[in-house]
DNA sequence: TCTAATATGAGAACGAATCTAAATTCGAGG
DNA sequence: CCTCGAATTTAGATTCGTTCTCATATTAGA
């Protein structure tokens, strides 16, 4: 029964994180461990509210919150003003394409080993780094130049 | 007439970004070139409130967004949820304090001659690299002791 | 099973950011 | 130095992501 094996696989994350097991806080890490894209909090809620309807906003931006500090996923702040979240923990950094706010991953451990040094600010440590590299997708490059055109047509 | 140079600076940078020149934009642009901080529009807005009373809030908005879509500024995404603004355009690293939000330059262009591969999203084209490193500073991390201390005696 | 600590739900409240429509200002061209 | 259309600003309403409140429900250890 491969389910309720990796049920029992988060129950046993969540414990060693020192959290109460509850079937909110299940369902909101497995959706974010099989989750390909970098959803927000909002989206999370919709699409769990329809396997757990009766789900709170407020739960799921808890629990959000809560497993991020303590490390279990990665919040991003995308230029949207809207947070996103990864499930994924790999180091690993992200392209943001500043006019659809698409995220797509890049798997490398860019600057994993790289020490801040103590000076910058004394007594900082850092426990994360973020990598993000902005810019514009093809997509909309292409959409941004059929704009274009039409202006001038008019 | 030191004022006056800066001035004339001001407006043909304006100019030269195709921008039109009025006071609002002056002021603000002056603002972040000379702020040390990180402020955010809201900070901006009050503080340039006490020198041009009437601004609008939407103003010190637009142009924000527009100064930095054109390059004039950088908008670094906090965790605060907060936007802030930096004048300085040296490419250079920040280091954040998740519990105080502070934020602190490391004048390092760690990534600057980085180039993605074109594998991971074609036709995505960086226009800028963000590199934040997360942590606590020295000050939250005394603090913290001390709540720390004050649950166990109570 | 009982109990205290912890988590959840519903909706109000908050605050950053955006939008609107009318008034004002800018600056190119005469 | 004027004029005029385009661009900008303003005040305030509005939107929307997020947080807060507190009564209720659930968890997990005794």
């Amino acid at each position: 029964m491969v389910k309720q094996a990796s049920y029992n696989e988060t129950v046993r994350v969540l414990r060693d994180h020192g959290f109460q097991v509850t079937s909110q806080r299940v369902l909101i890490y497995d959706y974010l461990k099989h989750s390909l894209e970098h959803p927000s909090a909002e989206k999370i809620f919709k699409d769990i509210f329809r396997s757990l309807p009766g789900i709170s906003r407020a739960t799921v931006y808890n629990t959000l919150e809560a497993f991020s500090s303590r490390g279990l996923i990665q919040k991003i702040n995308s230029p949207a003003g809207v947070a996103c979240y990864d499930g994924n923990l790999r180091a690993h950094a992200h392209l943001v394409c500043t006019r659809c706010h698409r995220i797509v991953d890049f798997h490398e451990n860019l600057l994993e080993a790289f020490e801040v040094p103590e000076s910058v600010w004394p007594g900082f440590k850092a426990s994360r780094t973020s990598v993000i590299f902005y810019g514009i997708c093809e997509a909309c490059r292409l959409e941004m130049g059929e704009e274009a055109e039409l202006r001038k047509e008019k």
